[in-house]
DNA sequence: TTGTAGGCGTTATCAG
DNA sequence: CTGATAACGCCTACAA
């Protein structure tokens, strides 16, 4: 266990003073003598030398970090965002501090503390609670905040980027409308999250557009951690007058209340037709493949990360930005015309 | 945009010296009076003052963070070991530094100087290539490095987490052949990694106690990334003598395995058994659910955090640790019986 | 083109 | 119990 090499090591190795490695280092900050350059870099190279981010953050005001703040990597929906912005980042020479809040606005509350403590250049969120003060504070600090496919109200100074759910929601349920469905359900999240409001929206716009009125015992808005949408679909198929088609909303709950829809004994799509939000690897696995609103994953994490380093190299306007990608509507084998009801045998 | 409070702003504030403020800040330091220490923690609440972490880390040698280097986290089998790895790592107050190396050796070179730069106490990683003298660098700087799930030869000191490959691989076979089966097919991970050499020497384990001897043609060892899982199942159905059962203990290629027998007219279980190795939210989903070797993703980032921090926190014996954790077979609907082939109608 | 010196915010070591 | 003050490693004027 060798004592790292610091700036002043390189120096007198070299010959040279601190402030010319200082030079080659980040280049660009003053002129070098090519020869002078060529034998601080060999010394650099032979001691392996590499400066400590710590002292260099502390001294520049910024940092060349990111905070990452997700609601629970499980899902794959997160899991793959994380990838691509991780990805991203890296193209750009930022690094990125991971923080899951399990949904959970104290941890959430937490992780931005342990930001700030970072002093990290900007944070890229999927917002669980309304840690409104939270974020205002980070802002106020100059921490610039990107919220990622939820949003919640109260923060002006903060971009955006998600998929049109309202819109999303409203394909889905015109799709099923123009099958001929009348009776949907549908699961969406908490109706204090942005997603979980803004789909059911688009839900009854789409439902309002073909004259139909909504049921509201057929829309159920459910957390997103824990096993509700196994009970929210239970619910559906056993009322009075249960729904020929269901669109889950919640991507955490697409494989609870998938896997109470194969415990019953109804039939996909002959007795019920499924739209579930979001893609994944396993859609078009299960039987039958799953129709599915699609969220481009790529856009949001490149837009995001365009927007967190952006900002944070200060080289946006200052008006806060809203981007808006488009989610694409993918129909598989689980919508079907709607049938007269035939039970299963 | 104002700038953060510094532990001088909350001094003068509270009437005390910097040194006072430090030693509640970090309590056990030294001896303060209960009414300075009321008076500096209502100063430090009223400035919403947060240490910088850059300049405690410049002061120390070493950081509360530890860095987590992965292969792809679009894998649910990383994802989910992350998701572990970050609350276990929460729960003892470390952040976590997230890269990915999507198994590129150069970027994983890359990573690891990264951590070397900002000096994370320890590293929990998946090795991709064979960067032993990268790795053995960070050792050498008295950065800890645990690998989990997979390990590369030539570095003594660094702790590994693992299930054990071969017998869990050995068990999958072993459970075929009870049913009968003579011709199995398997798909591995690269033989240059561990994980792909281990489990097919299990395999071969299994083979060998049943007195059979395998066929070279039936083991596959394929690349992480890429649709080579597809290739591969299409090898081992077009064979000249197929197999009756396949296992695929690639967990990345799973999908694309899976995808490509379904493409195909062999039914599952019928003609064709399959054991896939690591359970994950879906595989229970598909039809038929599939026979899984499950490992305990819990256990891994526990058993990894446990590592990485203790080592950092230098309570651990010199010696070097090795941890193996049981996975768990799974028996679900894709395997049956070996049957007189009867072909699809 | 190169070198010197001050400071970034904390912690730690001593005296008071 | 409390208060100066010297590091920690790097960057950046400012001088030479």
């Amino acid at each position: 266990m060798r004592k790292p090499a610091t700036i002043r090591d390189v120096a007198r190795e070299a010959g040279v003073s601190v402030a010319v490695v200082s030079r080659v280092l980040n280049d660009g900050t003053g002129p070098v003598a090519p020869q002078t350059r060529a034998k601080v870099v060999e010394t650099i190279e032979r001691l392996g030398y590499r400066p400590r981010a710590a002292a260099r953050e502390l001294q520049q005001r910024t940092t060349s970090t990111i905070g990452l703040v997700l609601a629970d990597l499980a899902n794959p929906f997160f899991a793959r965002l994380a990838d691509r912005v991780v990805w991203e980042a890296r193209a750009r020479g930022v690094h990125v501090v991971l923080l899951t809040t399990q949904e959970d606005p104290h941890l959430e509350a937490e992780s931005i503390d342990t930001l700030v403590e970072r002093s990290v250049a900007s944070v890229i969120a999927t917002p669980a609670g309304d840690n409104v003060e939270k974020w205002a504070r980070l802002i106020d600090l100059g921490i610039d905040v990107v919220f990622v496919d939820r949003e919640i109200e109260g923060l002006e100074e903060i971009d955006v980027v998600t998929i049109r759910n309202d819109v999303s929601a409203e394909v889905a349920a015109s799709h099923l409308i123009g099958l001929g469905h009348r009776r949907i359900g549908f699961i969406s999240g908490p109706a204090d999250t942005s997603t979980g409001r803004d789909r059911v929206t688009g839900f009854r716009r789409a439902l309002q557009g073909a004259g139909l009125t909504a049921d509201e015992d057929l829309i159920h808005h459910i957390p997103f951690r824990g096993d509700a949408g196994s009970d929210a679909v239970g619910a559906l198929l056993n009322a009075a007058e249960p729904p020929s088609a269901i669109i889950v909303g919640n991507t955490a709950q697409v494989r609870s209340a998938l896997r109470r829809i194969k415990q019953s004994d109804v039939r996909v799509p002959e007795d019920l037709s499924l739209v579930v939000f979001d893609d994944n690897p396993w859609t078009e696995l299960v039987s039958p493949p799953l129709t599915v609103i699609r969220q481009p994953i790529d856009m949001l994490a490149v837009h995001s990360v365009d927007l967190a380093v952006g900002r944070a190299k200060g080289l946006l306007p200052a008006q806060r930005r809203r981007v808006e990608v488009e989610a694409e509507f993918v129909r598989r084998s689980s919508t079907a015309p709607l049938t007269q009801h035939a039970p299963a045998p």
